[in-house]
DNA sequence: TGACATCTTCTACATCTGTAGTAGAATGCT
DNA sequence: AGCATTCTACTACAGATGTAGAAGATGTCA
């Protein structure tokens, strides 16, 4: 499943917070975004297409959550751009990120960290 | 800049091997990618457009080469991808990559490593 | 020099995306 | 009950993208 750049906008203000309603994601995207309702509702109605966002109806207002959810899109969208721009795989993207973003000391350890971790959770298995 | 799908097959051709014809594109593109020579070359006219690309004309017949280089393609679509789903850090971006994917002892070592060698690199600076 | 092969440039067109207006239905307030 | 507010459903429309055909220009080989 593959998202819009419009339709991350509303994908990330409804892992936020959901249920929400059309009205309630226009509050809470971020202020630089200024759509129209109805711009909200269309996108909305593709996601529900696209079976990412469920709708229920309470009354006459619609109240729309995820279906997707951010784990997957997160992952799908970083094995389309490996696919797309680093031969596929995750080594060279992470490679990528590692010698080309200047990574500071704190970030460095956090990650060597995290990398620890996954090892020893992997190890207790 | 931002490329399209079909135009990141373009550039990792190109980059792979330029300066290069529109027919030698053509033969280079994965076998899974059947397109019509004129396909190609409308893709490469876009690209031209967007300052991707730049083409010089040998005789009757176009040579093209990258503008854009791999490595800021690459970049360009990290930052975006990053602020798109990751709350615009790379932190968040590299932390779902070791958690979320399994990585292989070696993969992990060879990551330990990377990371070391460029706090190396720092420091002696 | 003529017939083919191959290039290039233009044009085309369906689908997807971003963005929103209109109109009718439901709800709420007085 | 009547008017204002707010929803939803439907329609619209321009620009981006994927994909390619047509036709004329150029090169090639016998």
């Amino acid at each position: 499943m593959k998202l819009t750049d419009a339709e991350w906008q509303i994908m990330n203000c409804l892992w936020a917070r959901y249920p929400a309603t059309a009205r309630g994601i226009a509050e809470r995207l971020p202020k630089e975004v200024e759509w129209a309702y109805t711009t909200i509702k269309t996108l909305l109605a593709r996601l529900v297409e696209k079976g990412a966002v469920k709708e229920n109806k309470k009354g006459n207002t619609s109240l729309y959550e995820p279906v997707l959810s951010k784990q997957n899109a997160r992952r799908n969208a970083l094995k389309m751009l490996a696919n797309q721009a680093f031969d596929g795989a995750f080594g060279p993207l992470m490679h990528f990120l590692i010698e080309d973003e200047k990574l500071t000391e704190s970030q460095k350890n956090d990650l060597l960290k995290a990398i620890q971790k996954q090892d020893r959770k992997e190890k207790s298995k």
